[in-house]
DNA sequence: TGCGCCAAAATTGGCACCAATTTACAGATG
DNA sequence: CATCTGTAAATTGGTGCCAATTTTGGCGCA
């Protein structure tokens, strides 16, 4: 048996509305790291834990799976899946390949309110550097890229990339481990910004491609 | 009731194995322009037609719709969606973003034979401008474009691609209703045959977005 | 003591039934 | 004659239950 068993520990007991927050409640447990890597879901468990029916959960299991968060096998049930070396290359290079490319859109689109909306999310997760969780200053990055793909005016962008990166192993997986990583983060957040303003594409690009392959 | 009834008509009663099966087989009935768009997918004649149970096809609708190929109502059901001229237009922007991108990448990973592979494909599809039905053209099309997509070493690219692609309007909905314009494809297919060949990564760029963007 | 086999328990997968909501139709009424 | 209304049909959404498969624990045997 190569696959772990689950880490149960105790979580919070929230119950979801709708089947949509259901998966997104799961699956923010699962990055938060929750169920590690590689332990099965068992749905009665599921069940118990999110307050809720049975075929709820082999709902959102299944679209889980459908977003290659999970996976499925036959009769033996769901797992946490992560994403092995060059599954996490081809993924970030993807990743890195629209962003750049949506470089140019972003500073022909984005106007000065939107750039001023960037600078306060560059802000802010520059002031959880030090006080904020490690959960926090990723939905505070997560946010800031939001922003700056939003300003390409194209709403599918942003709509891939979010899909994307859920599927590439983040914050407790421990690229973040250093506070010096952090540092660097927001240091290439704030030229970015400036980027944006100085409407310099190559620039942009160029902050963008480092940020995103700082990781690997 | 701005959605329109469904179009009956006399579909091959072909039944499916897998789940995954019978949500590729609605979708390319979807397309195939079997069920009109705005057409509502009702559960029991879809059962009857597939020849499967009703949570099957519920499971199969669900999948389709996190697709975006069809659009749930509460208590309403699924109706097959057609995307708008934005979303086709931010669409048919993201897909020439990454196929372009994607050239260079192209021109580095791609070897001899899988060049000669996808000269094979382009052939495949000239050969199909008379003779072929338009489902033909349009999988010959489709073939092709994986081809190319998958020389780039990264099979990410080509899953999004094709995710992205099966959300575009296609053939039915009439770009390619003049031969002239079929025959404008296999061009600049030719085009994109020769620029891998010639190793000349701009030359594939143009060809690409030239090839994708003609549809609009 | 280690290996293989067998039975019991647990977990998943699928199906059938029933309630809730919406739609369509018929009838009454101004 | 148009419109509103109330009832019936149809469709969807959810829950519970049971079969099929896998895992686990225990027993016998070399």
């Amino acid at each position: 048996m190569h696959k772990k068993e689950q880490s149960v520990e105790t979580l919070k007991p929230a119950h979801s509305d709708t089947e949509a927050d259901l998966m997104d409640q799961i699956a923010t447990d699962i990055q938060a790291g929750a169920y590690a890597p590689g332990s099965w879901l068992k749905q009665i468990e599921l069940q118990q834990r999110y307050k809720t029916s049975r075929p709820m959960i082999r709902l959102a299991l299944d679209r889980l799976a459908q977003k290659q968060l999970i996976r499925h096998e036959l009769n033996r049930g769901y797992y946490v899946y992560e994403a092995d070396g060059d599954e996490v290359r081809d993924l970030l290079d993807l990743r890195a390949m629209i962003e750049c490319a949506a470089a140019a859109r972003i500073i022909r689109h984005g106007t000065g309110p939107e750039c001023e909306l960037l600078q306060k999310m560059a802000q802010n997760f520059e002031d959880l550097i030090d006080t904020g969780s490690i959960v926090q200053q990723h939905e505070a990055n997560q946010a800031f890229h939001h922003q700056l793909l939003s300003m390409s005016g194209n709403p599918q962008i942003s709509a891939t990339i979010d899909d994307l990166r859920h599927r590439i192993p983040s914050a407790p997986a421990g690229q973040w481990k250093t506070r010096q990583r952090v540092k660097q983060s927001s240091i290439e957040h704030f030229e970015m910004v400036t980027a944006v303003r100085n409407r310099d594409a190559k620039a942009l690009e160029d902050a963008i491609r480092r940020h995103i392959m700082q990781v690997a």
